[in-house]
DNA sequence: GTTCGTGCAAACGGTTTGCAACAAT
DNA sequence: ATTGTTGCAAACCGTTTGCACGAAC
């Protein structure tokens, strides 16, 4: 696992204490989270971070492509540090996401939708997460 | 085409003539509005609507399954009149929302989806309108 | 006359922005 | 010295809510 730090000059930002923690906490969960969820999470280890930066952070590290935000829930943004095509499952009552691998769902028809160019698709499903097993 | 004022009885909704306005814009359009493309709309029909009644009437209709609402632009809510399954393309450019109809899509693996119960499922394109045809 | 719907304005929650202090180069 | 980064607070935008007035049963 590449460490925060030179992750961050990889991708051409300048690494600083906060950008550090936040690239930390991001890509190490599987969570979908929201910028505030970052936030109280990220103030765990450094609890002077402010929402601006965190907010800044989220947009530059989505800017440079090393996560993605991702449309999932009404009303906020969540972060999704999978950078490889993959499909989501929404849970209904808790609302939280959980990616569901790019080779379990097959999408057919897409390559003939005439009057569109396709740059990306992704299936969204919606439902519970079963009790048993 | 059933007229909006007997519509709204048929799903239990007193009519009054805001929600006849609102149901007239949002179950006529192919457009995915936003409340406040609806509120913009209803205004030149009856230009004394509320923002507040057009919220509180959109939600009634969801709530009452006239219409759903999406998850599909950033940072706010669209409303969709097709009660129908069917699956979205999203323009990259204008954001603009297109349905794909359920057949012309098929998404195979999802009813082996181990620990999952799917209530729904849809595909979401993205990408660009094609210019030629 | 009680219930329901409306319009306004205030509140709210997520996000962005302006700005002054402060590194880093 | 210049440029970039931070933290705070204010602004912003979509949405909800409280409330008083008015309409409908």
């Amino acid at each position: 696992m590449e460490d925060a730090l030179t992750l961050l000059r990889r991708f051409g930002i300048q690494p600083t204490p906060q950008r550090i923690a936040v690239v930390e906490y991001v890509l190490n969960t599987a969570a979908h989270p929201a910028a505030d969820e970052v936030l109280e999470n990220v103030r765990r280890k450094c609890p002077t971070v402010s929402r601006a930066t965190v907010y800044n952070t989220l947009n530059l590290l989505v800017e440079k492509r090393l996560i993605r935000s991702q449309v999932l829930r009404e009303g906020t943004t969540v972060f999704d540090p999978s950078i490889e095509k993959h499909h989501h499952f929404v849970d209904d009552e808790s609302g939280r996401i959980v990616d569901i691998p790019w080779k379990a769902l097959k999408v057919i028809g897409q390559e003939n939708l005439r009057g569109f160019e396709v740059r990306e698709y992704q299936v969204i499903v919606r439902g519970r997460r079963r009790k048993t097993r």
